[in-house]
DNA sequence: TCCCGCGTGAAAAGATTTTTCCAAAACGAG
DNA sequence: CTCGTTTTGGAAAAATCTTTTCACGCGGGA
């Protein structure tokens, strides 16, 4: 026989659903305030053990005041912090006791089978290698070259890569100066490479299937001494002969497309580490592109 | 170096002694009077349940007084029922969070704070925590909306994430008909506005700072009729009010701005899922796709 | 039979936790 | 910028939990 603590019947919250609370605190996210919403962050970010204390030291944890978690569990459905509370312990307790000790997997309540599942494993292997095969020395140099500002900085992208170099482009604008994103139309592209000079970074994306154009600009960019930063996949495009660092990413999965999660999660660790070599040339232009954000009101105040 | 997942001099509870509760009832049930005994045979009967309520419940449960059980845990060392309660606590969650807690660190050779180190521990975080916030029957919902094409679908994103809508553009164009890219020129929206018809659906991007006009174009559409599926970061965009299916994506990572490696890949995923759904329809897409790219020759022929 | 000491739990006292109330601060609309 | 609304946290009140006190009952020994 099991100690029933609260059986189902006396419990009002359990009764009503049977959903976990992290479910509770996404269906009622919405409607959750700021402060609410950084408990809510707090606890999930280390769940569930930073909602199993008692309610004064699992407020100040979060940094908010102890109404304030009072007032958020009601929403969540609970009568008060002791049920909501309880409802945390039930959970962990059944995991402990749960049937198979659940695959380290991160993946959520979907089935087994389930594309999200599919789709995680995937990645995270594609993430694993692609990191693995990083060299941190060539990373470094390859960063150092995109943020030397002596020279401009081109980013250009094929079919499928030209999100990437959108988004490269966005964001090294934002840390340095002179950047220029060459747009996906070939056709424009010699009058880019009319301007290019020794010195000069060229920023390219090419995952297959390798464009033909692509290939083209590379070499006569190399040409003038422009050094060509590469990102291709793990097959390589044939521009690895040309540039002057190229990184593969794994890009495998279930899918008859390849995945550019790899792709995107090495360009943001470039600017990340870009921005850290021209951290204080970036902090002004950051403070800057703020205040323009702010005069312009085009965003909504985040605080 | 391996990995060390209980180092006594790490957990100050454990150091002190670093015998489960149940080993020191072991050690001192010699010592323990009738109905002592009697409360701690019910822990054994159900341990570590049956201490993780208060004192009053656990004593009653076991049908002894509270004096009893608050005698009993100061003989079994502890200073007090708190402490005892604490320690259950700590053995449960120790227990749940064990071996798969392991840092994930992939990482090449790079030295321990090296930029790709620490990116790689923030992506694998956020990647498991958005992972196990999406609601696989949401999911799969949002799915079937993305795939169905008796309505139009819309594409749109923000100042950063118009890269992921672009990106999100091209994949679903190969995947099915009717799929329209709203450029990031807000001034143009009105105009898709106009077009659209309840049924249609609209994939919104909107990280922070969020936009004041996607929210806008946000509740225009709802209001016609037109599905929104949002993916959004942890802090939820204002849109999620007026969203069909919203998605949260954890985005920190060490720098000055957000990473969109989960909102990518939790893009990706949609992407793989809807062509899954329709695959009939994609697959000869597809091949008529790979048709028009043989004969325009943009593309090398891959081995 | 009576006395003593130990074990036990009811109940009071004490400590802590949870909730409520309210004023100040933050926010957003006009 | 101002006003009205919502949000927030300090502090008191209420509820709950834990500990202590103490009297009762039981068993063993003189």
């Amino acid at each position: 026989m099991l100690p029933v603590f609260y059986s189902p019947e006396g419990d009002p919250a359990l009764t009503k659903s049977s959903l976990t609370v992290r479910e509770k605190i996404r269906d009622h996210y919405a409607t959750l305030t700021q402060s609410e919403r950084k408990f809510a962050n707090s606890l999930l970010e280390n769940y569930p053990a930073a909602g199993l204390a008692s309610i004064t030291i699992v407020a100040s944890n979060a940094d908010v005041s102890t109404p304030t978690v009072a007032r958020m569990v009601q929403k969540l459905g609970f009568k008060g912090y002791p049920q909501f509370h309880q409802a945390l312990l039930k959970e962990l307790e059944a995991k402990v006791s749960g049937p198979t000790q659940r695959r380290a997997n991160w993946a959520s309540e979907a089935p087994e089978g389930h594309m999200l599942n599919r789709f995680s494993q995937a990645v995270t292997n594609n993430l694993s290698q692609t990191f693995s095969n990083v060299d941190s020395g060539q990373f470094d140099a390859a960063v150092r070259q995109l943020a030397d500002t002596d020279g401009r900085l081109y980013v250009v992208g094929g079919r499928i890569t030209r999100a990437l170099a959108d988004y490269a482009f966005t964001h090294f604008q934002a840390i340095r100066q002179r950047v220029t994103h060459m747009t996906s139309s070939s056709a424009t592209w010699p009058h880019y490479v009319l301007d290019m000079e020794a010195g000069d970074t060229l920023l390219m994306f090419d995952v297959r299937r390798y464009e033909t154009n692509l290939q083209r600009l590379a070499e006569l960019a190399a040409e003038r001494g422009v050094k060509v930063v590469l990102i291709t996949d793990q097959w390589a495009s044939p521009i690895t002969a040309v540039a002057e660092h190229a990184f593969s990413c794994w890009v495998e999965i279930p899918s008859a497309w390849d995945s550019n999660i790899s792709t995107m999660m090495l360009l943001e660790a470039m600017i990340a580490a870009t921005q850290e070599e021209s951290w204080d040339e970036t902090k002004e232009r950051y403070d800057r592109l703020d205040a323009l954000f702010d005069t312009t009101r085009l965003f909504r105040k985040f605080s």
